[in-house]
DNA sequence: ATAAAAGTGCACATGAGTGTGCACTTTCTG
DNA sequence: CAGAAAGTGCACACTCATGTGCACTTTTAT
């Protein structure tokens, strides 16, 4: 237990615990029942060193679920523009970069154990797309044929889709699909969308900040 | 193994059979690692007894998909009128109704072991699907900034996630939803969507048969 | 009614994963 | 360098699911 030791640190144990919550995750994310086994391998220790950092697996996927949640709670929370719709473009784009780290969170959400902790621990994240919505329906610049609260997890849900069941391979080509995806649920036409992305693609943001 | 049997029949044993499919399609919704034990105890069986029916876990399985496949690609196939998108509304509309059956294929897809055979099982509809977007995009009545088998696909997993990840509650309404999602995927602004389906409410279909 | 089919209840072997104990070696860190 | 922290390797007990064998009872079709 690195954390009420008497000498507290060593760096290698450090980069050894971090090295396993990220082989966790990528583990995970392609198999979310990947053992203890498998994700001690992949980074480089035994199964039995693992139980030297984490409790057991719950310990283990609680905290990956946390770091994953920790790292895309302070981009949403970050993201800003003067409208609705740029500020879902950019939220959307900027998830993206993050691509892998969704990715595992995604499957594990899917573990009905862990639902409970993963919906808590990305609370901020809905609450920023919930309030781009409000302010999107309230503009007049997203869909009202659908309730806020509807259409908050109707966006959530197509860019998890995405995010999850999409081949990673061109990231690029993905993320400006995901961003396409998310604006027509909005509630876009597809030559609005079009139009709005032609334009980032000229270097110009559709709106700046 | 009532196929060869010298008496092939007996009407409860069928019925047993049945019920089992039943239950595994619905278990396995439920948990895609859902266990014999439980799938025989919710059909009223012994796990031994369900032995008897199927050669082991993956013939059950096996036997769910197809089971599934066969019911949703006879709806894919009878699904037509004269324009794409109010074919697109009918096939989605059609296919909620067998709500449980396509959560369990869906549930199961996630299987990695599964993809091959789901796929290809379910081709048909992908065809019937792959076949109305091309005529929407050739007719300029769904997008074109997207190529025609990314917008197949994106339709495809939108529909899914509708499927999987909502409470099945209000049926009817989420199958309003999902119409409205896959319409607003397939490039219409909301207000066009909205359209669309306020004529259907008043029995008025968007597009006589 | 009777014989085969279907199902029950048990026991058993197997395999994979988890979590722990313990003696031992390696590797930092002060 | 010395000692504690970290990791290794092995053994063990435990759980859960699968698949099979076998004697037995229930059901049903003829």
């Amino acid at each position: 237990m690195p954390e009420t030791a008497v000498r507290p640190s060593r760096r290698d144990a450090v980069r050894n615990r971090d090295e396993l919550l990220s082989c966790a995750q990528r583990e995970i994310a392609r198999d979310p029942r990947a053992s203890l086994a498998t994700i001690a391998r992949a980074a480089g220790l035994t199964r039995r060193a693992l139980y030297g950092h984490f409790a057991d697996r719950d310990a283990l996927v609680h905290a990956v679920i946390e770091r994953g949640a920790e790292r895309f709670n302070a981009i949403a929370l970050g993201v800003s523009a003067s409208e609705p719709l740029a500020e879902l473009t950019e939220l959307t784009t900027r998830l993206w970069q993050e691509a892998s780290l969704v990715h595992a969170s995604a499957a594990i959400a899917l573990e009905e154990r862990y639902l409970t902790l993963t919906a808590a621990s990305l609370a901020p994240v809905r609450a920023r797309l919930a309030a781009i919505v409000e302010s999107g329906q309230r503009t007049g610049r997203m869909r009202r044929d659908i309730s806020a609260a509807t259409l908050t997890r109707l966006i959530e849900e197509t860019a998890r889709t995405l995010i999850v069941r999409w081949d990673e391979q061109d990231a690029e080509a993905t993320s400006q699909l995901a961003v396409r995806a998310v604006l027509s649920i909005a509630g876009l036409s597809w030559q609005d969308v079009d139009a709005r992305l032609s334009n980032v693609d000229k270097g110009e943001a559709p709106d700046a900040r």
